[in-house]
Parts: C-alpha cells; structure tokens; sequence
DNA sequence: GGACGAGGTGTACACTCGTCTACATCCGCA
DNA sequence: TGCGGATGTAGACGAGTGTACACCTCGTCC
C-alpha cells in the first residue's frame, strides 16, 4: 500500500536527503488512512512515524497542505493515468462494436447490450483501483470533503479531470446517437461522483462487492439510455420496434 | 445558523444547566463548519467558545462521538420529518395527477412531463433546507466521510432513511408503471448521496445556482426514465408512438 | 580546497490539551 | 426543612505540540 512511493530514489545520485520527502508522503498517507484527518495529525507524529526529526518536515513542506497537494499530485496523476491506460487498453479488441455504429443505422437498444459489457469492464476497473490503492483513496475522499479548501480545490479538480477523460473516452468507446458532448460530460462527472461512495461501500463491506457492482453498472446504464430517452425518444422507439432485445 | 437550538429551553424551568448541552453542540457545530472537522477540535475550544468551563463538557458527554451522535439525533430527525412534511405538503393539490396514472393508461413519456415538475419541486426543496442549515450540513457531509466510525455509521445510516423515505414518496407522488420497488430503492439512494454533491456545490458557487439546479433536476429524471426503458422499453415505446411529447 | 547550501539532528520554550480532584450552586422531592 | 443529584466552576498535573535557534554532514561548484 503506497509502498511504490518509496521505490522512487532509484539512480538520483543516492543522497541520504532524497527519501526525506517521500518518506513523509508516505507516512503521512499511512498514518491518515487509519487513524485520523490528513490536516489534524500532528507534524512530529507524522516525522516520527517517518523515523525523522520533527524539523526534518521544515525542510520539505511549509505546512500540511503543502504536503497534501504534493501527494495529491503525485498519487492523482497515477490514478488519472492508469485509468485511461487500462480503459483504453482493451478498446482496440472491440472496435468493430463502435464502429458498426458509425453507420447509418443507429440502434441504441442493440448498442445498450454490447455498452453493457464497455460499462461493466469500466466499473470493475475503477473499483480495482481503489482497492489496489486503498489508504491513498480513503485519505482523498476524506480530503475531498475536508476542511483545507486547497485540498478540497484540489481534488474537486482531479475528479472533474478524470470526468473529462470518461467523457473523451466515452466518444468513442460508447458512441450512442442522440448523446451530445455535454450531456456526456454532466453524466461523466456524476458518475465519477457516484463512484465515490460505490467505492466506499465496496472497501467496506468485501462480502457484498458483487451487489455493489451491479448497483454501479446498473446505476451507469439508467443515466445513459436515461439520456437518449429524454433527448432522442424516437431513436429508442425505432430501436425496439427492430426488435425490442428487452435487456434485462 | 443553528441559533434556533438555543430557543428550546423555553419554560423547563430556567435552570442554568439546561443550556449548556446545547449550546456545547451549536458551539461545535459552529467551530467545525468554519475551522476544522469535528473529531478534531479541542474539549477546551469548544467549551471556551460556549462560554462554559471546559469541565463541563464532561457532564453531557463522554467523548466527541457522543456529541456528534446527539447532534446528528437532533437535526437528522428535523431534517428527515422536514423533508418529508415539505415533500407532502404540496402533494395534495397535485393528487389528480397521480390518479390519472393509475387508470390503465399507462403513458410513462406524459407522466414524466408531469414529473419534471415534482422533480423540480424535490430538489428544491433539498437546496433550500441546505441552504438555510447550512452550517449543521457541511458538518455533516464532512464526518460522514471522516474518521469517526461511529460518525460515518450514523449518517451513512441517516441518508438511507432518507432515501427509504424518498422512495416511499415517490411510489404515490411519481407512479411510474413497470417502476418495481427495489429500482424505487436503489434510485433514491443514488439520488440522495449525489444530492450531497450538489449541495455542497449549491452552497459554494451562489452565482451557478440555477446551473446547478438543473444538472440536478436532469439527473433524477435520467435516471427514472432510464430505468424505464432498461426494464420495460415496450411502455415506452408504446408511449412514444402516441404522441411524442419529445421533452426538450 | 574552501565556501555553500540542502538535508538532517538536538535542545529548549511557550503553549494547549485532556483529565483528575475538590468545591459551589441550584433543582426537585420527601 | 433538609437532602441528593445534576450542573457548573476552580486549580493543577503531565503529556504532547509547533517552532525557533544552533549545530552537524555531506555533495557541488567556483
């Protein structure tokens, strides 16, 4: 858990000073995610807990938002990057799904079904992540809605940049006719939103993951095929007098 | 803000020590909506603050969890019983449209148009409660993802009253055929734990009040209309076919 | 080769904190 | 009238805190 922080002073010139930073990073985190507030716990607790000199913090940081900013900018670029890495690593095997729909014959129903799968691959990717990451992700939330307003600035920031990049990728990955760029930017960002608290649940209760997973995919699909019926009702009337797939 | 939990000693017989549990809990509330969370704010602040001895925050409560819980048992319930009064209240004068919907006529496209304006009411009516406790609000959102378990369980425990009570609202006041009471569920918990998002973004961004209102009010009607045509698309289908009221 | 600055350490001070014990005040009730 | 309990007050103790100041130890660069 955040061990990787430490694994960063590889071929730097291996000065005793380097791992100072990180260590407190790391600590930090450590100390946030179990026992208390990010901005409560005490410098010499946290430089303790390092195996450093109280002062030692002085050095880095001027005070904890420093810190935190820092952590966030590190451990948020990784998130941000990994998802998009791994929403777009398995685009490529299914591009024939989204570009059947390029053609002239929008079926969003039949494009549901298949979307099923695009939605279900992004959900579990996502709470993958947080559980993989687990101590850095609680301290965020906990942050997000914390008391520093340059945290939470920060991280509201983070989540509408990650919202924009579900959008983008959305464009392509799930190309439904009748959706435009901004309703797929507004359900981005309550998506991302809304997996906050999935995620939540999803570390906190082990023995319901697979409800809760559902819960998530079901929640995503309502929002999108919700959108199309209010903007474009009569693409869905087409669709199912296709055929009506009646997706469960 | 928040003065109000002075005002309830009225006539129990004057005494002095009446106050003190009270105006210890809106003194907390009141440091930690500006300051800091509230797990994290000092005995002594507090207590200063309320103008009390810091000793006697020992004769109403053990620790800080207790005064939370209290805090949370008094305005959870005000704002649980007062959403749901303000949620019924206007009910009546708008009974005839739920009656129609119970004919056998079931046209989900009609009602919904209908319902856009329930829905506008609901969130409304959220915005305003928050927007007048504000302080008890931010408060709470911010422990529900704080460090306190006992804090998080009982308003994780809150919300899901809430929505239990949403859900029970929606069933006469929105009566959307092919709507099975478990979708009715899971829907309103979605909509109340977003709800916090917008809130909290309501209350910090006065000047995109009405932007805000709207995402808001176009979630939940994506949401309901979403989960329609996921599980019953032949209504509509059939609904369409009728008239298109094609709803912006 | 010597100055310099960055990272790290040690000590010390003033302050706040939670909590303990003892005392004061006021209520309701017998 | 007197008593018990609830409420609030006063003072004190030890622990922990943030931070200022002085010092040490390197690697770098002129």
């Amino acid at each position: 858990m955040a061990k990787d922080l430490f694994d960063e002073r590889g071929a730097d010139g291996g000065g005793r000073g380097i791992g100072g930073r990180q260590k407190l990073i790391a600590a930090a985190l450590q100390l946030a995610s179990t026992t208390r507030s990010l901005a409560s716990l005490g410098l010499r607790e946290v430089t303790r807990y390092a195996g450093l000199n109280p002062n030692t913090f002085y050095r880095h940081f001027k005070n904890f938002d420093e810190l935190g900013l820092a952590a966030i900018e590190q451990l948020g670029g990784e998130l941000r990057r990994g998802l998009r890495e791994r929403r777009r690593r398995p685009a490529r095997s299914r591009k024939p799904a989204a570009k059947a729909a390029k053609t002239k014959a929008p079926d969003p129903l039949a494009m549901l079904a298949d979307g099923e799968k695009i939605v279900a691959e992004s959900v579990t990717l996502v709470l993958d992540f947080v559980t993989e990451h687990r101590a850095a992700y609680v301290v965020g939330i906990r942050e997000l809605h914390g008391t520093s307003p340059a945290m939470r600035a920060a991280l509201t920031r983070l989540l509408d940049e990650i919202a924009a990049d579900m959008a983008e990728d959305v464009e392509f990955l799930l190309p439904l006719p009748g959706l435009t760029p901004q309703a797929r930017l507004d359900i981005s960002r309550v998506v991302i939103r809304q997996m906050t608290f999935f995620s939540m649940d999803y570390l906190e209760h082990p023995n319901q993951r697979e409800a809760i997973r559902t819960q998530a995919e079901r929640f995503v699909m309502r929002l999108f095929i919700g959108e199309i019926a209010l903007s474009a009702p009569e693409l869905l009337v087409e669709a199912a007098r296709r055929g009506l797939p009646a997706p469960r």
